[in-house]
Parts: C-alpha cells; sequence; structure tokens
DNA sequence: ACAATAATTTAGGTATACCTAAATTATTGA
DNA sequence: TCAATAATTTAGGTATACCTAAATTATTGT
C-alpha cells in the first residue's frame, strides 16, 4: 500500500504544500520551510522525493516551488479533514477555545484511525466548517465551495459577514475573539487608508483600525445593503 | 527538559517494561521483543540506551532483563494512564467496544497533551477503571490499589465477581463479551482439572470450560457465599 | 545588461531506531 | 558435568529525516 509510505512528515510537507499552493502558485521552497520550520535545504530533499514517488505525489521542478498531484491532493485533503474535524470536536465536546485546537489537532491529525474520523463526524452532523469557519472536506474528500473574499478587499460603505478567519496563533485569534471578529459577525467598513492598508470597520456600535497583516487572512461574504 | 527525549519508542518501551516487570520479575529481553514486535537485538540496544541516560530510565543488567526506575515508572504510568482513559472515552463518547479500543489507544497516547488528558478525565468523572477493569493510575501518576487475583487460581465451589480482563486481541474480547465474562460478571467454578489447568465456569446459567491461557488473564474479586 | 542580492540546491554529515548474522553467555537435561 | 539448546548481546548495516556550509541559479534595480 502507498499508504504505508507516508510518513507523518510527508504528511505535514503534502498539507502545507496543499494549503501555500491553494492561491494558484506553487508552493515556494522557502516558504514550506518556514512553515515547517525546517531547514530550506532539508525541503529542497523532501520534495525531489516526494516527485520522484511512484505515484508522484507533488510536482516539481528546480526553482519552480512544488504544486500536488491528484494523488498528493488526497492525502493532503485526507489529512485537513482529520485536522478540522478534530478542531471542530475539541470544541464541540471538550470546551477548548478555537486558539487551542490548532496543536492539538496538528498532533491528533496524522494518528486517528478512518473510523475515528467517521465516528467523529458523525457524531457532529457531518460539519462542513471547523471553529474558524474553515471548510471541511467531505468524506469524499471533496472541499465544500467557499465563496467568500479577503476581508482586506473591502471598502468603505461595503457590509459583510465574517465566514473565516484563516490564523493559527492563539493570541491573534484571542484578540480577534475579544473584539468579535468572528465567524458570522457583521461589519461594516467605514474607512480604508491607501497607504497601509487599514481597515476602520464597524462592529455592533465599535469601531476597530485593523492592518492588512489581519484583514488578508479574515474571509467575508458581502451582505446587499438594501436587499 | 527530559520530557523532550522521551520519543514515542522509548514511551512503548517504558509502558511494556512496566506492564511485564508487574508480576515482580524483570522484563526479559525476549518478552520485550516479541510485546514490541521488535527484534531482541534492537531491544538490547535500546534498553543499553535507556540504562545510560541521565536520569537513567530502567536498570538492567546483561542477561538480567530490565525493570524501571522511579524516573522511568512515572513516564510508563503516564502513558499508561493516557491510554486507560482513552480507552475509557472512546467507549463512553463514541460508541467503541471494548475490542476497538486499543489499537486507537496506542496511538492516541503519544500524542495528547496534558491538557487533553486532565479535560477527558474531568468529563469522564476521573474514572479508575477502563473498560477492561484496568485500574487507570491517577492524575498523580499512583496506581489505584487492585486486590484482585487470577481466576485461574479458583477452585470449585468458589464463587467470585470478575474485576478486569487483561487482554488486547480484539477476537478474543469479542469472544468474551459474548460469554458474558466481562468486568462485573458473577461467576462459580464448578470443576476443575489438574492436568490441563481447565475450570468449568458458570455464569448466570450457562457453563463453560475455559482454559488457563484464558484464566490467567481475567482477575476476580471472591464473593462470600454465605454473607 | 549585469552586478548585487535572494532563493535554492548540492554535498557531506548526524541521530534515531530499526535490521541481520555471528558470537557469546546461560540454562537444562541426560 | 557438560554438551545441546535457548537467550542474549555484539558488530556492522540501513532508512528516514533532519542539519550546516558551500555552490549554484534566479531576480532585481540601476
Amino acid at each position: 500500500m502507498i499508504n504505508d509510505i507516508i510518513t507523518q512528515s510527508i504528511q505535514d510537507y503534502l498539507k502545507h504544500i496543499f494549503e501555500l499552493s491553494e492561491g494558484g502558485s506553487p508552493a515556494s521552497t522557502n516558504d514550506l520551510a518556514a512553515r515547517l520550520k525546517i531547514a530550506p535545504a532539508s525541503v529542497t530533499g523532501m520534495v525531489q522525493k516526494l516527485a520522484a514517488a511512484n505515484p508522484p505525489l507533488v510536482n516539481y521542478r528546480k526553482h519552480q516551488g512544488a504544486t500536488l498531484t491528484d494523488e498528493g491532493k488526497r492525502f493532503a485533503l485526507e489529512i485537513i479533514r482529520h485536522h478540522r474535524l478534530l478542531e471542530t470536536w475539541l470544541v464541540e465536546t471538550l470546551g477548548y477555545t478555537w486558539d487551542e485546537v490548532h496543536e492539538e489537532a496538528c498532533r491528533l491529525e496524522h494518528v486517528i484511525s478512518e473510523d475515528f474520523e467517521a465516528r467523529i463526524a458523525a457524531a457532529l452532523g457531518h460539519p462542513s466548517r471547523d471553529p474558524h469557519g474553515e471548510p471541511i472536506p467531505g468524506a469524499d474528500l471533496k472541499m465544500p465551495e467557499d465563496g467568500s473574499t479577503s476581508l482586506s478587499s473591502l471598502r468603505p460603505e461595503q457590509a459583510a459577514t465574517i465566514i473565516r478567519v484563516n490564523a493559527n496563533d492563539p493570541d491573534l485569534l484571542r484578540h480577534l475573539d475579544e473584539l468579535g471578529l468572528v465567524p458570522g459577525a457583521k461589519i461594516e467598513i467605514i474607512t480604508h487608508s491607501p497607504f497601509d492598508g487599514n481597515l476602520t470597520i464597524k462592529l455592533d456600535k465599535s469601531e476597530y483600525v485593523i492592518g492588512p497583516a489581519i484583514t488578508n487572512n479574515i474571509f467575508v461574504e458581502l451582505n446587499l445593503r438594501y436587499p
């Protein structure tokens, strides 16, 4: 079985290549190295190995970065499904908060059985989003459609609902939680600064000025203001 | 931190040394190898390493087998606590049966955080026994007293209650479950064969003849017949 | 267009945890 | 008691997944 050769390391590489190449451009050696907290030289070696595997798990050409093959994508989605189901389930059944789940899920995602996966999916009612609003691939490994757009692309007068928050840093997540910038929150853009990309955002009665380092990673659906 | 050097492999060694040496005699290289499904030569190497560690995790002298130091025992009990809490929790919250939990717990036990441990312990009401009746070490890593004796030592006329079943094999566990030989079951010894060690056991209205390969691993508390 | 800089790769090495085969040490039964 | 057998250890290797330092290849600003 090819499954036996997909080590925990490889699972991590595939997961991060998936996430880095979601935007369309391949995952660069350096970005991968940064995410995996591994020296770039080591990443090159592993990526070469994954490209040389049979069947190949990534497409790779020197200096061009890596993308996943269909085979590689399958494994990546499997891990991402594990991760997001686990996060959901830690929150729903053990009282974790959204800033506490990432690390735990990162360790558990590699060791749970398909049976375990199926049991928690069923217990949770087959959720389609995790506590951060990220879509959870189905048992068929199809990623649910997500029509959300980046908050950073909104401009004054626009109103939107937060759909997902693409962040893992516990401090940032706690901060956002305190502000109320969580999935489901309805916000309105008050001002936009073209120089630093800051947005002034109104939520309930409060206004916050938030930089692109954050707004780039919050995704929203636009609300029609005069329906 | 010494904790960082306790790899998953080492955790497994410590756990199995604990279990094999519970009876009083050290864990032999061969028995360890069989349990770990590793070549005996490899076990020798690892045990030497664990004995040479600072602080030492096992006591070891050539050809004498291995026992745990206090330090080693602490880590072993930590893993055993994880394992047994996980088994309990898989049964209680995800509908696993007692024959399905061992493998899953074996993988999970190495990766859950202390936080996770505390959360499931609390959610389960700090149980003192797992689904097989095995005692669960407390958060202080003290193993609860277990005064049970081996079923194989009982003789005709004696009556007892099953306390724990020291087995992992799913087929055997399913079989015992079908017979009703589970923790809590009240049984009575009808006959004993001194030649093969078989016991005839009465449970409810049924009688079963059971060999020592099984009765050695079922532990009971004697019932006074005429209280 | 091309030098400076950044990104990436190659080369050579390490630690962990296994393995097999051969050698050694213990145990046991005649 | 001592040879046969069983248990254990030693010696020498392998694969995985990292590492650092040096070399190479791309990119970018002038």
